[in-house]
RNA sequence: GCCGGCGUGAUGAAAUUGGUAGACAUGCCAGACUCAAAAUCUGGUGGUGGCAACACCGUCUCGGUUCGAGUCCGAGCGCCGGCACCA
């Protein structure tokens, strides 16, 4: 750190730290990047993910958005009218834990944070327009989300119903499906494991739209994303057959494989299903009743862990399959979820592992009714494992015969023509369960009345804000509901004495909608004002990480189209692009955190080399999707870079004004000429590069091109010993430079474009275009290839035809060594690149 | 088990449609400047052999297609991420 930091501050001249903070009050000053609707303009809406006030702005804060806002800026200048907001997810779990541990109330701690972290969000120079800013803890913003909830409940896609829900003992609160992350079940803000807890909860009917959320067409979405996405919704299809118990209770089943019907020779209950109790006989009671009871206890971690060997009880009842009225016995297993399908199995064993399993450690019926293709006759009582395999139905009764590919499609049929079952398609993914019992929360508007039952709160008595005098015991329940009055209200439907929800939102459903309070945040007429809604959405560019793929980056999917069934909002999708950074990681290659002390501080990098070289070395470093170890060595290549631009800027002023050496001639012309040919073919690369989000060429472009005009700039002094910058092409190239450096560097690109006495703002300039004439080359390089491999390179003019590049090729001595005398057999000839002589 | 992604110098990484592998940097080596160092500038830097011209090898491994493969195809290995007793 400390031989980097001597670098800028010993350059004469180019001083980040007097520069940078001159042109971010500047802009302020000029409004430069307010967002105003114009209908003359195309729009582009580019969002990035909002931070959560923690205190402080890291590394990874300035890795996902100064990129970002790079290409904000890059498109600003293609004449885009684009709006870059910022905001802050200000509700969560943090504020409250550091209220506990410190006493400082979580308001206050917020708040001060956001302050800070503006602050420090302000010297990346981004181009954020402040005035949109939103702050989602304001009773202003959150007034909006309770509205949404209210819209959500009065459409029944919200309710609430007591479950076993997960219950995260450290953070003393609720969260939901997606927020329990892998087989250890770790919750996803503190990595405790979550156990069950039986509770009265809210819930968002997210499961109503999964078949749509499966549906990507016209978003441009990293495949991954839809690949996570897909997984989680975890769609099935099968079918739904209805079963009868020997009592006559129907028992419905979900099966992926109607095809192996006839193999049913024992059904599985979950040990919390409904009909467990009824169908048990006495014999049998005390057996189930202990299971059930042990079942219970078990952590999901003991239940769901794969592998693990299969118990279960019989019931002492029977059902009968209905496609052959065959009386089968009923068991209870812990490997049957009650979470999903039907919380009951029709067991296959011959064709499903894990009925094969539990049938073998239970002495049951093994029969198959599915004989695939180029496999000995298969025998229940000898095989060793289950056969997964499709194949045609054996044993099957009247479909006894059918071929493997119509099996499952001709029994689902027949089944329907029976009345017995029919084709479903069943999900993985639960609602979203939404009560959190914390403070620091949005309040969930809901009046709980003893005669009315949950009562919404009404549209104009919201916000229902949170009282500021609280106590926080760490209960598990939410802290409001020891506040000596705030609970107490009267039922806005009777009258009556009542008592409000107590529980707080999850802060997702605070983030699921941001983007709309960005267009208007200071609206009071509705969650947003329509006329911005018209102008600007949807998102056109949203840029943020991957790990929310399954969390809100799927919530708020399901909000735009919740909104849009509601009549709020209008289109299929929200976000149109997204793109994800990867991370930057600690040195060791380790996730930085405070309690390892890996952490690397912008604001000291930005003290030592100025934002624009942290920007840009954020975007030359690494590849953006991908992030990688921070290496503190690597960020000198940008920052000698910025220096030379710096310097070579100051010899352009020397030399004079734009028509101080004119053209030039002779010698001087044709490295004007280079010069001017690199420009247009850096225009060329950086465009291409912004547009794909490859900020590493992006930079090395505008590197090349400034050692192109330094190297034609030092062979011109070689020779006549005259300064080729005084020459207007490449005084051109100069500003054009700094005009393509202007997303990258914008306080030293506006700077020097000052300095050459450009008029303000570099960023008000358009984006350069590239002239493919000026662009080409006169002279190419060809490749010139003897069986494949490379034996000489000729420089030919570009215009070189076939006849020619061939002659030219053959002449070289290595090429003629090479052939050894032979004749060719072949020549490929591609132009402009290579010439291969095949001997 | 299923579904994604990745694998290139000492390091971060480049490489339109298959067409000079390693652009642009970091680091390192040498030189210039300096009393010296830093900074800056110049040159070199994939491996092996050779004074050199040059040759051979080289993009995780093996095989294939092709005049030509980092790129396409097949099989495998390794790492990372997601899902998973999901019927």
């Amino acid at each position: 750190m400390e031989t980097q930091a001597t670098i800028s501050e010993r350059r004469e001249g180019y001083d980040p730290a007097a520069i940078e903070p001159k042109w971010q009050q500047r802009w302020e000053r000029d409004g430069l990047h307010r967002a105003r609707i114009d209908p003359e303009r195309r729009k582009h809406y580019f969002l990035t993910m909002l931070p959560y006030p923690s205190g402080d702005l890291h590394i990874g804060h300035w890795y996902a958005m100064t990129p970002s806002d790079a290409r904000a800026r890059y498109l600003r200048m293609q004449g885009y009218n684009v709006m870059y907001p910022m905001g802050f997810d200000a509700f969560g779990l943090p504020a409250e834990n550091a209220a506990i541990k410190r006493n400082i109330h979580p308001k206050e701690w917020t708040y001060a944070n956001i302050d800070r972290m503006r602050r420090q969000l302000r010297t990346m120079g981004a181009m954020w327009d402040w005035q949109r800013e939103a702050t989602s803890s304001d009773p202003e913003y959150y007034r909006w989300t309770q509205w949404f909830f209210v819209k959500l409940l009065a459409h029944d896609l919200a309710y609430r119903k007591h479950a076993a829900v997960d219950f995260c003992p450290n953070c003393n609160t609720t969260v939901a499906r997606e927020q329990v992350v892998g087989e250890a079940r770790l919750c996803e803000r503190c990595d405790t494991p979550v156990i069950k807890r039986d509770l009265n909860q809210w819930f968002l009917r997210i499961t109503r739209y999964a078949e749509e959320l499966l549906r990507f067409e016209g978003i441009d979405w990293p495949e991954r994303i839809f690949a996570l996405q897909t997984n989680w919704i975890g769609r099935s299809e099968g079918a739904h057959v209805t079963f009868r118990t020997e009592q006559g209770d129907a028992l419905e089943v979900f099966t992926t494989r109607p095809d192996t019907l006839w193999g049913a020779t024992f059904m599985v209950l979950a040990p919390e299903h409904p009909l467990v109790a009824g169908l048990t006989t006495d014999g049998q009671r005390a057996e189930v009743e202990a299971y059930v009871a042990a079942a219970t206890r078990q952590t999901d971690i003991d239940r769901e862990a794969a592998g693990r060997d299969k118990t279960g009880v019989f019931t002492g009842a029977y059902a009968v399959n209905p496609v052959n009225d065959e009386k089968i016995p009923i068991w209870i297993a812990d490997y049957v979820l009650m979470t999903y399908g039907t919380g009951a199995i029709m067991a296959v064993p011959a064709h499903d592992e894990r009925d094969f399993a539990f049938a073998r450690a239970y002495g049951l019926t093994v029969r198959p009714v599915i004989q695939p293709s180029g496999m000995a006759p298969l025998d229940g009582d000898t095989m060793t494992e289950a056969v997964i395999a499709k194949g045609a139905m054996i044993d099957s009764g009247p479909l006894t015969g059918t071929p493997a590919d119509e099996a499952v499609s001709r029994t689902v049929a027949w089944l329907g023509e029976r009345g017995i079952g029919r084709a479903e398609v069943v999900y993985r993914m639960r609602d979203w369960l939404i009560s959190r019992q914390r403070y620091w929360g949005c309040p969930i508007p809901v009046v709980h009345c003893a005669r009315c039952g949950a009562v919404p709160v009404p549209e104009e008595q919201l916000p229902v804000e949170l009282p500021d005098d609280i106590e926080w015991r760490p209960t598990g329940e939410s802290p409001l509901k020891f506040h000596p009055t705030w609970r107490h209200t009267a039922c806005p439907k009777c009258g009556a004495a009542a008592e409000r929800e107590t529980d707080t939102m999850d802060t997702f459903m605070c983030s699921s909608w941001y983007h709309l309070r960005y267009l208007s945040p200071d609206y009071d007429g509705g969650p947003f004002d329509p006329d911005e809604y018209r102008y600007w959405m949807p998102v056109d560019t949203y840029t943020g990480g991957a790990e929310h793929a399954t969390m809100h980056l799927l919530y708020t999917r399901f909000f735009h189209k919740a909104n849009r069934d509601m009549g709020v909002e209008t289109g299929p999708e929200p976000m149109l692009q997204l793109r994800n950074q990867g991370q930057i990681l600690a040195s060791d290659g380790a996730r930085m955190s405070k309690s390892r002390g890996n952490t690397t501080d912008p604001d000291e990098l930005v003290a030592n080399h100025g934002a624009d070289a942290v920007r840009a070395f954020l975007m030359f470093g690494y590849r953006w999707s991908e992030g990688g170890p921070w290496n503190a060595g690597n960020i000198h290549g940008v920052v000698r870079w910025l220096g030379r631009v710096w310097d070579l800027v100051q010899r352009v002023r020397e030399a004079g004004g734009p028509d101080a050496n004119g053209d030039g001639a002779g010698g001087d012309a044709k490295l004007v000429r280079d010069v001017v040919r690199s420009t247009h073919q850096a225009i060329q690369r950086v465009t291409h590069d912004f547009e794909e989000f490859e900020f590493n060429t992006v930079v090395s472009e505008l590197m090349k091109l400034t050692n192109a005009i330094l190297a034609s700039e030092s062979a011109a002094a070689a020779g006549a010993g005259r300064a080729l910058v005084g020459h207007r092409g490449v005084r051109e190239s100069v500003l054009t430079l700094l005009t393509m450096m202007a997303p990258v560097t914008p306080h030293l690109a506006e700077e020097l474009w000052a300095q050459l006495g450009q008029p303000y703002s570099i960023h008000q300039q358009p984006w350069p275009e590239a002239d493919t004439a000026l662009a080409a080359d006169d002279l190419i390089t060809l490749v010139v290839q003897v069986n494949g491999k490379v034996r000489g390179k000729v420089e030919v003019a570009a215009g070189i035809d076939e006849p020619e590049a061939r002659s030219r090729a053959l002449a070289l001595p290595n090429v003629e060594r090479a052939a050894g005398g032979r004749e060719p057999r072949r020549v490929i000839y591609v132009p402009g690149r290579l010439v291969n002589i095949v001997v």
